[in-house]
DNA sequence: ATGAAAGCGCTAACAG
DNA sequence: CTGTTAGCGCTTTCAT
C-alpha cells in the first residue's frame, strides 16, 4: 500500500503539495506538479477512498433502491442512471429488495444510508407516511406516486392520463370489452391504482361501465402472472376483445396465453402493455405499450439529490417526468 | 451526526464498550448490553461506514462489472450476485462499462479498485494478458474463458460442449442446413469463438462441412443483430432450416425475422438460443437455448473471491459452472 | 506556493 | 468484562 506520505517523501514535497495535486487544486508549481506526477504514477499510488470519504464527509455513492434488478424496466432505468451519474462523478450502488417491507426498511433506515451521501428509492411495501417520517438526514428521492403527497421528493409519470390514453386507444380501434390486468391491492405503492383510475376514466369517457370482473389482480408484474390472468379472462363467460396490462411483462405473459388459447392477437384480443420495454419491440406481435421517459425520469432524480446535497431546503416537490403512447401491432 | 462517543456519554460506559455492542461482540454484560442498545436506540446512532472502513482496511463492498447491466443475462446475474453476496455480508456495487476498452481499463486499474474489497469482471474487450498483469492487490476474478489460460481466477461454463449440445440436437431433429449467428471477431472476450468451435465440431461429428457463408457475425448480442443477420441468411441463395444463436437475444431477433420474412418456426427454420432468459420462455414459439447455471456461476465467483481475500494464494484456477439444453417449441 | 499538524469516527491492542 | 488510547490515510486550516 502507497500511501500520500510515501509519494511525498519520493517526491522530496509536503503531504499537502501531493494532495493538491492528486486534487487538481491550483496554486502548484508546473515543475512540482511534473515531478509529483511522476513519482505518483512509479509507485503507482492510488488514493485511499476510505481516509478521503472520512475526511470529506462524502462518499460519492448513490444508492439506487429498486424491487428486482433483473425485472426489464428496472435494469434499463438502472442503467441509464449509473450511466447520467457517472457523468456527473457519481457511483451508483443498486440494491434490490423483491418489494419486500423488512429489506426496504432495512434500506430505509438501515446502515447503508451511512454508506451513500443519497438514495433513489422506488418502494413497493412501505407506505408513503413512514417514507415521510424517515429520521435519517441522508437525502431520498422517491420514484412513482404515493397516495397523499407526502414531504418527500418524488418523481413519477402521470400514470392516470398515460394508462387513460392507453385504454382511449382501444377505445377508438373499436374496442368494447375491455379489460385491465394489474390490480395489486395490496401495495403502498399507489402506481397500479393509478393506472386502474385512468382505466376507468377512459372506459368513462367512451360510456362504457367498468367491471370488476375485468380488473385482474395479480401476485406480481411477471409474465406468467398475466399469462394466468389473461386464461382466467379467456375462460369467463364474456372474455374481453382488448386487455390494457399494467407492465410489458404482464402484457407478454398475456400475449402467450390468448395464443395458448387458440386466439389472434389483434384480431381476437388487442394487447396494450405499460413501460416499453425492449421484448415488446420484438414480440411477435409486436406490443403497443405506454413508454416513460426513462432517461428523464433518472435525471430528476439525480438533479433532486444534486440539489439536497447543495443545501436546497425548499419543501418536497413533485418531478413530473413525459410519457408516450407507442403504438405497434398488438392492438 | 452522532458518534460512537455520544452513545458512549449517554449510556456511561466507554467506546470500547459501545462498538462491542455494535459489532456484537462477546464480553458484554447482558445488563449493559441492553442499557448501550437503549443509547443508541434513543440516539438514533449509525456506524460512519468511511471511518469503519479506514480502520478495518476493508469496504466489504464487491464490484460486479459487466458490459450491461440492461441485457437480461447480465441483470439476471447480477441480481443473483448481490442476493448471494447479501448473505455473505458484502454489498455488491454494479458497474458497466458497454464493452468499451478505456471504461473496462479505467474500471480495473482505476480508482475504484480502492474502493472495494474485490472484482468479479466480464471483460469484453481487454485482452487476457492485460488482466492478468494487472498492479492492483485487489483480487480479481473473470466471468468468461479468455484464450491462452493467464494466470487469473476464471468462471466459465464448458461453451464448446454447450454449443456442441445445441448444434447436435438440431442434426438430431432432422436439420441438414444448420447456420450460426453470433460471430464476434473482434472482441477479446472468446466466449462467442467457443461456441463457434462447438457449433463447428458438432456439425463435423454429423458429418456436414462448415461454411463460412452460415457462419454470421454480428456488432452486438441485441436482437436487432440477430434480427438483420437472419434477414441476410434467409435472403441468401441456400437459406438455411436451423439457427444457432449464441444469446437468446440474437435468437429473438432471427425468430422475429423469420415471421417477418414469412416463414414459421420451426416448421421451416429452427431456433436455439443460448442464455435462457425470461423472454425465451414466453416467446411465440417459446425458445429452445442452453440455460447455464447462474446461480452456481454466482457463487463460485464468490467463493474464489472469499478464498483469495482470507490468503489463499495458490495458483489462479478456472471454476467451471453447469448447463443444460432446455428444448422447448422453437426446435 | 509549500509545509506542519490537527482531526474526521472508528477499531483493537493494551491495560486493568 | 470494561476503560484508555494510538492511529488508519487523507484533507485542510494555519502558518510561512
Amino acid at each position: 500500500m502507497v500511501r500520500l506520505s510515501d509519494v511525498a517523501v519520493h517526491a522530496g514535497v509536503s503531504v499537502r503539495t501531493v494532495s493538491n495535486v492528486v486534487n487538481d487544486f491550483r496554486h502548484v508549481a508546473p515543475h512540482t506538479r511534473a515531478r509529483v506526477q511522476a513519482s505518483i504514477d512509479e509507485l503507482g499510488y492510488r488514493p485511499n477512498m476510505a481516509a478521503r470519504n472520512l475526511r470529506r464527509g462524502r462518499t460519492g455513492l448513490l444508492a439506487l433502491v429498486v424491487p428486482e434488478i433483473d425485472s426489464p424496466y428496472f435494469s434499463d432505468l438502472a442503467a441509464r442512471t449509473v450511466r447520467i451519474a457517472e457523468d456527473e462523478g457519481w457511483t451508483v450502488l443498486i440494491d434490490q429488495t423483491d418489494g419486500d417491507p423488512a429489506r426496504e426498511r432495512r434500506l430505509l433506515h438501515g446502515e447503508r444510508s451511512q454508506l451513500v451521501d443519497g438514495v433513489i428509492f422506488s418502494p413497493w411495501s412501505v407506505p408513503a407516511q413512514e417514507l415521510a417520517s424517515r429520521s435519517d438526514a441522508t437525502p431520498i428521492v422517491l420514484l412513482g406516486e404515493h397516495d397523499g403527497a407526502p414531504p418527500v421528493d418524488h418523481v413519477v409519470i402521470d400514470n392516470v392520463r398515460a394508462a387513460e390514453e392507453a385504454v382511449g386507444h382501444l377505445v377508438a380501434r373499436g374496442r368494447t370489452a375491455i379489460a385491465a390486468i394489474g390490480v395489486r391491492p395490496t401495495l403502498g405503492n399507489a402506481t397500479a391504482h393509478q393506472r386502474l383510475l385512468g382505466h376507468r376514466r377512459a372506459l368513462a369517457t367512451a360510456g362504457m361501465e367498468p367491471r370488476s370482473d375485468r380488473e385482474a389482480p395479480v401476485g406480481s408484474l411477471h409474465r406468467a402472472e398475466g399469462h394466468r390472468a389473461m386464461t382466467e379472462l379467456l375462460d369467463s363467460l364474456e372474455p374481453p376483445d382488448a386487455v390494457f396490462c399494467f407492465s410489458d411483462q404482464l402484457a407478454l405473459g398475456a400475449l402467450r396465453a390468448v395464443v395458448d388459447a387458440g386466439l389472434r392477437v389483434p384480431r381476437d384480443v388487442a394487447v396494450v402493455g405499460f413501460d416499453d420495454i425492449e421484448d415488446g419491440r420484438y414480440a411477435v406481435p409486436r406490443l403497443t405499450t405506454v413508454s416513460p421517459d426513462r432517461d428523464q425520469i433518472a435525471r430528476l432524480a439525480l438533479q433532486v439529490l444534486r440539489d439536497r446535497l447543495a443545501g436546497d431546503d425548499t419543501p418536497a416537490r413533485v418531478h413530473t417526468a413525459g410519457h408516450r403512447l407507442v403504438v405497434r401491432e398488438s392492438s
